[in-house]
DNA sequence: TTTATAAATGAAACCGATTGCATTAATTTT
DNA sequence: AAAATTAATGCAATCGGTTTCATTTATAAA
């Protein structure tokens, strides 16, 4: 089809007679090579219109210059903040980027998984999926030398290094805000508690009732994935308790924002009837009524800082199995859907 | 640092005593290898942790399996959806993705153009930046044959390939929803009419306008970009105009979200004093209240037929030459932030 | 001027797979 | 049994850089 050739280094070699070794140092502005000789190579490559063969390059010197990323899902803002993040980065060192999405799925985490494996990126970032239990998948990575860095949903064993929030604390944080605010029966409604955020976030809540003096009620507890299905479902079942819950901690905000626009069509006042906690500060927080109490999850934080470390321990300039877990911070972000005291602040 | 070295099929060649060219066949499944011959290869292959060095590969058939995509920004969710329609398709189809995004700036476009240019991407999919005037930076890969698709954001100067809504319609259809509703001043809130979407949208409602024999207004024409402050201060430009539009057409749904918000918090009801119709069916219209009319522009669709059509085109199983311009469908959805006449659908 | 030292360049092996052409082995045909 | 086909396999060149180890040339020291 495209019969076009590509200009070489042989061919700027036998134009300038010198040899293509020298033509290969002068490209890469070696000052072994003669100045002059440079500049001549430099500018004939330029008129020619020579490109580099990244695949020459990469067979020879043993590395791809690629790294792999692993997401549970595109369709987030959160995962495309830390994307945008990653994505900085890495172009400034000059390397690619493969993205895969799981979907939520453990085999097709497995199969990304596999199929960056192959292709031979030298270093991934992954956020797991739901349903994965083991790591096993990330294995071969670790037995042929591959960093790996995790963030958000991790897998604490040691083992491997992981960007995350203090997902306890904000927990706790959300928790003691709806509490301060009068609230005596907060509900949670969260994604499945296997994942790490969540289960923390948990804990957080759980220790915030307790050191208010506030029993724990499991019936209160809602478990559920982060569609907008769930973010309904979620509301009806609020709407079925008696009594009524007075403040909820929802782990997400998109299925905060279905949630309180369900609860809203019934009739119900927030946050007069129930206040309500978002989590993560997306762009949709700020845009419901009443704006949406929230955690500050600095999404492009997370991915710069992943990708950052990712990369200095490629260059041989920090090693990651020294910094094992890195904490970014968070905050919490107060709003109106929480608010039942008017704006104290 | 990793010093674990690879398995190659010179390594099955030796153990198996054969020659690495059985090999190289039978791993590809040649049917000129003897069956046995084959399954030895692959049990041993499968046995020793082979994995084939792409680079090698693409370097000898000349060719990447990469393909390039230039989008002007990451952060929406329209562009997510065309990212996963493509990526689904790519990855079928056994291609790498490259994501490149310019952040509305031309000279970023034309620096990612010429990064993928030198990366060797077989193709190209993009969508163009605000201030992308020219297409010189895009000549490099028509030069070399490398094909080219364009989506969304498009010049069409004949010689490249689009896949697009038909904006013009959209636009008509949007405005003659309003007038339909009994708006008699409708505002246009725009990002630059230099782009194609937009002023095609822009004809369309100045086109409804004149149908309906109402008279084009230019004062109430704004333009900025898709950003919050624009929604925000184009609500207020909105707010200072006497009278008041009784209906705004705004091309972005994030922006007639963030606008409409605005004018909510001035006390302007929605949609008895101002019906409000959007663009792009993001998530976000049915979580805001009211809920925002708006056009369906499905962008999972469009990724998927952008690169379907692509790699056909690289398959030579068609040829892109051919057909220039895909229409995808789309249609308006109405919600309540447009209906005047309560809900008479 | 001769010798030691540094600077510039070149020759050639190498990375790992692909593939056209040649060769050998197995099977059929005459 | 010899000749003609067909099936399997191997040889070796090729893709385009990178890099080690000379070798040559220019400069400094003796």
């Amino acid at each position: 089809m495209n019969k076009i050739k590509e200009v070489t280094i042989y061919d700027i070699a036998s134009k300038l007679n010198i040899s293509v070794a020298t033509v290969s140092r002068g490209l890469k502005d070696d000052k072994v090579v003669n100045k002059k000789t440079r500049k001549k190579i430099s500018d004939l490559a330029e008129q020619m219109g020579y490109r580099s063969n990244h695949f020459a390059r990469n067979l020879r010197q043993q590395q791809t210059n690629t790294i792999g990323v692993i997401v549970h899902e595109l369709k987030s803002s959160f995962i495309t903040s830390v994307l945008a993040g990653i994505e900085k980065v890495t172009t400034e060192a000059g390397y690619d980027l493969i993205i895969a999405h799981s979907s939520e799925s453990y085999s097709k985490e497995a199969a990304n998984a596999k199929n960056l494996f192959h292709k031979r990126v030298d270093g991934l970032i992954a956020s797991l999926s739901f349903d994965t239990t083991d790591l096993d998948h990330f294995k071969p990575f670790v037995d042929k030398g591959v960093p790996v860095m995790f963030f958000d949903r991790v897998e604490q064993d040691g083992s491997s290094s992981v960007v995350i929030i203090d997902n306890y604390k904000c927990g706790y944080q959300a928790t003691k805000h709806l509490i301060e605010q009068g609230c005596k029966r907060v509900a949670y409604i969260t994604s499945s508690l296997k994942r790490n955020v969540y289960s923390e976030r948990y804990r957080g809540y759980q220790d915030a009732l307790f050191d208010n003096g506030i029993s724990f009620d499991e019936s209160l507890l809602i478990v559920d994935d982060l569609s907008e299905r769930a973010g309904i479902e979620s509301a009806m079942l609020i709407l079925n308790m008696n009594p009524l819950p007075d403040g909820i901690f929802i782990t997400n905000d998109f299925v905060a924002a279905v949630c309180m626009r369900t609860l809203k069509e019934h009739g119900i006042n927030i946050p007069g009837d129930i206040a309500i906690v978002g989590f993560n500060n997306d762009a949709i927080g700020k845009l419901i009524e009443p704006a949406l109490t929230t955690i500050n999850y600095p999404g492009i934080d997370v991915g710069e800082i992943a990708a950052r470390n990712l990369i200095n321990h490629l260059k041989g300039i920090s090693n990651i199995h020294n910094t094992n877990t890195i904490i970014v911070r968070s905050e919490l972000i107060i709003r109106k859907s929480s608010l039942k005291n008017g704006p104290s602040l």
